[in-house]
DNA sequence: ATCAAATGTTTTGACCTGTAATCATTCGCT
DNA sequence: AGCGAATGATTACAGGTCAAAACATTTGAT
């Protein structure tokens, strides 16, 4: 009967620790914000057109793991801003093409930490062996939480580049 | 000269779980949402309020380590919809104490998951000592982002009730 | 040629979240 | 008693986030 009980409490730990990383990582973005005047969602979309180029909006989304609405909302932020700077492909009417301006090249020129120093440092006093240990767990948790399973990797072999991040 | 390059895979890695971990818990929140009408926040200060009674603002801010903002502006919302009741305290007319109304104490009868159902499934599948590995892989990542260390547990021994979450 | 389905983006509407500023009260000292 | 500091809550503002709806355009089938 305990067993239960037992059960609701180890769920309520992994919650309060959930909870917890997620608050952390959130107060580590709008402490970014305040020192770069970027957050972290934004400097990763940043990021993303960088490494891919003149890109579409899907293609950003499906790479940085945000739904297409949140990252034209970005992009709406960065561009008013003047960081990127949009543009409908003529071949194609529908798609829009983010790229970055100067302003936009510059301020990734000496990036900003995506994660907190705190936490890199700490981190990176354990050894490897607990290291490893964390990263796969990690993982695993994302894993159980990816919507189905059978296709880890889902073959969307769309002629994506590595969907990091 | 590669060291530092996998210094940064790794934490890329990790950025790369825990993205997806944060996005996995916001879609549940949202499924909720959509199922039983009150989202994953609602519901945690919902139960807070039924655990600790009447209470102040400050003391469920602190029990679901939440800001005091963020917690008004969601009991702004769970009083609109008549799911609490707030009264200002006669003898401190500063405090202001939430309870919850019939409504709230019925919606909580069932209580609605508050994870991920799929994930429960499958992490309920894994071997106990896989299990430990996890949770504690996820406590020490909370603890490694902890604003700081030294005291693990602050001190703050102010008549709190375990502020769990 | 035309019209419906598919595709790519944006808009809308709702929520969560935090910091800083504001308001109201109470407390502590003199 | 009175005034400034501390305390509790709310408001204002800036973002992030998503699903669903609305738009615009292209493609495919007839």
């Amino acid at each position: 009967m305990g067993e239960q009980k037992q059960k609701k409490r180890e769920f309520l730990d992994i919650l309060v620790a959930l909870r917890q990383i997620i608050r952390a990582t959130d107060l580590h973005s709008k402490h970014v914000m305040k020192v770069c005047g970027l957050t972290v969602p934004q400097l990763v979309v940043l990021l993303a057109i960088e490494e891919l180029g003149a890109v579409t909006v899907r293609q950003i989304s499906k790479h940085v793991s945000l739904s297409q609405a949140t990252v034209t909302t970005i992009l709406n932020r960065l561009e008013d801003r003047n960081f990127v700077k949009r543009t409908r492909n003529t071949t194609d009417k529908r798609v829009v093409n983010s790229c970055l301006t100067d302003k936009g090249r510059a301020v990734l020129v000496d990036t900003p930490p995506l994660m907190d120093g705190h936490f890199m440092l700490r981190y990176e006093k354990l050894d490897s062996a607990k290291r490893a240990e964390i990263l796969e767990a990690l993982q695993e948790v994302a894993n159980l939480m990816a919507p189905e399973e059978g296709t880890p990797i889902p073959p969307t072999d769309d002629g994506e580049l590595t969907p990091l991040l």
